[in-house]
DNA sequence: TTTCATGTAACTTCATATGTTACGATTCGA
DNA sequence: TCGAATCGTAACATATGAAGTTACATGAAA
């Protein structure tokens, strides 16, 4: 099934706003990420709402961060997406009235449940800033590598 | 997202199996599950390939549980299925280039890793039996209160 | 005032689960 | 043997939603 990889793609955009000076264009993270401005634009709205990161129209313009990258969560990022679907996997009926569907949705929805909080609770213990520093390391040790 | 439902499709039709004696046909199966026969055939031809159910053609044919329900778990019947993916959400690109986004893969593949990992133990914990049992139990209480 | 940038509507494309139609193959009973 | 019942399966249709694209309006700065 198709995926939802938005908050994947803001991540990767933040972190590489966090790495640059000044505003970033939806242009260059179009090409950071490999799509459409319009793309860019449409999904950090979304972070715009939430008040992660601004945007300014003209000259000098872009995108900016505007939190501290060590407060900002996974699960902040994801409530700023809408809070998508996590499973591609569900019940067939919500709201059954044959008791046998009951009992299948009933046991379904209590391994989903604890799947999903385990999911939200490691997603609320990363911030922006953890991944900042993964990448410094992977950074030094490809610089190490090259020699 | 539109998400797969095929493992409540099965478990609620092994269910319904289970209560009635005799094989029961991709119509009446349909019928119970507000589906086409042929969906029927499509996704329960795939646990017939796990050795889970019979099938017969002809007259008094259908469709038959050939397992001890107590040693069929979710997790056997999601496998059954072909393993489908869990989740919805996922990242943009899978071997990424870019150090960036290596970490942001990195930090997500952990986390939905965990989830998985907690969700197919759920699974595994759960038979046919355990939702037999659930049923009668919502049976009995669905007597008491109409009568 | 020209250029650069976002904001946004509208539309297209793509993937995929699900639904549907059609027909062949098999089994059983009359 | 015939015919109805039933599964097996290919082929096609539909629905949904993320992502991509086009077009143009709006706003800011040189």
């Amino acid at each position: 099934m198709k995926h939802d990889s938005r908050l994947s793609s803001v991540l990767h955009a933040l972190l590489h706003m966090a790495e640059h000076d000044g505003p970033m264009t939806s242009e260059v993270l179009g090409q950071c990420l490999g799509t459409n401005p319009v793309v860019v634009r449409r999904t950090m709205g979304l972070l715009r709402e939430a008040g992660l990161v601004t945007s300014d129209r003209g000259h000098a313009g872009g995108w900016r961060i505007s939190a501290d990258l060590s407060t900002v969560t996974l699960r902040q990022l994801h409530e700023a997406l809408g809070e998508p679907a996590v499973f591609a996997l569900g019940n067939r009926n919500e709201r059954p009235q044959c008791l046998v569907e009951q009992s299948v949705n009933a046991a379904l929805d209590g391994a989903f449940a604890e799947a999903e909080a385990l999911l939200l609770e490691r997603f609320s213990e990363i911030t922006l800033a953890t991944l900042a520093d993964d990448f410094a390391r992977r950074h030094r040790e490809w610089r190490a590598q090259k020699g």
